[in-house]
DNA sequence: TCAAAACTTGACCATTTTGGTCAGGTATGT
DNA sequence: ACATACCTGACCAAAATGGTCAAGTTTTGA
């Protein structure tokens, strides 16, 4: 059970682009250079952020990208969603209530893992951009 | 973010087993057939369990496994700790508090990875093996 | 006693996922 | 026109996943 690369470096690269969001548009050079993270792989990563409205980008000199939404209103769950970082405890459908491995019953421990993924994602929808910013405001001294 | 089947498989075949462990002792064969998982790999499976001490073992005719502990006191954790499914959600040490991916400070987010950890392995740690077989009995009728 | 049931061990392997790189673009400000 | 920065898609090596296969050893019941 572990995070992949892909939805971590999203959201480090989203904290990075809050703290000088305001100003003007940061390039990804720049966060690539800060956050050590492979120019080429943010652009993978940035590609979906904008298709998911999560940024905008602005091109030419001087471009780079701006946040498309308030800080607060950006919600881990909406970043991992974006790079395909999804939450799977199970293979089962959801849907289908009964009949899990091609069995006639629901499989044993099926309401554990609907548990655990929902506790999971409770932690992802309640955390915002906005938190983070402010815990890193805090914690940088 | 996902489960392996591996853990998966363990907690399964585990809350199979406590259901008739009281009786004989249970052998991987009818765990097989019971939860439709590969006899060979839940071999690989309970090995580990045997390990770690969570299940014993009796072998010859009418052999089997046994819970080793009190249901109550065979938490998830234990299970997945055993089958070496680990909840990871950074490469950088924890124990290095600072100098993350080769830089001087801690990387932005370091604080909101350990928090994810300890918000899923709360989880871990609390449910045990009688949560889910009354869970288990209960929703059986 | 001997065969069958069941545990034991370890090598092996195909497929998928991960975590990227590389090579080209295209748009735009100066 | 040129440098900067976004954009797109192909490609790839390595690791993890999810097993299978083979060859035992131990014990019991007939």
């Amino acid at each position: 059970m572990k995070l992949t690369s892909k939805g971590r470096y999203a959201v480090m690269a989203l904290v990075d682009l809050a703290r000088f969001d305001n100003i003007n548009p940061v390039s990804l050079r720049d966060i690539s250079l800060r956050q050590g993270i492979s120019l080429d792989y943010l652009e993978q990563i940035f590609s979906k952020l904008k298709k998911n409205e999560i940024v905008k980008s602005i091109r030419g000199t001087q471009g780079g990208y701006v946040l498309n939404k308030n800080p607060n209103d950006i919600k881990l769950t909406n970043i991992f969603h974006a790079v395909d970082e999804k939450v799977k405890t199970v293979q089962c459908k959801k849907e289908s209530k009964r009949g899990c491995n091609g069995k006639a019953t629901k499989c044993i421990t099926h309401n554990l893992w609907d548990e655990l993924e929902i506790h999971i994602n409770t932690f992802f929808d309640n955390k915002s951009l906005e938190d983070l910013i402010k815990n890193n405001k805090e914690t940088r001294v």
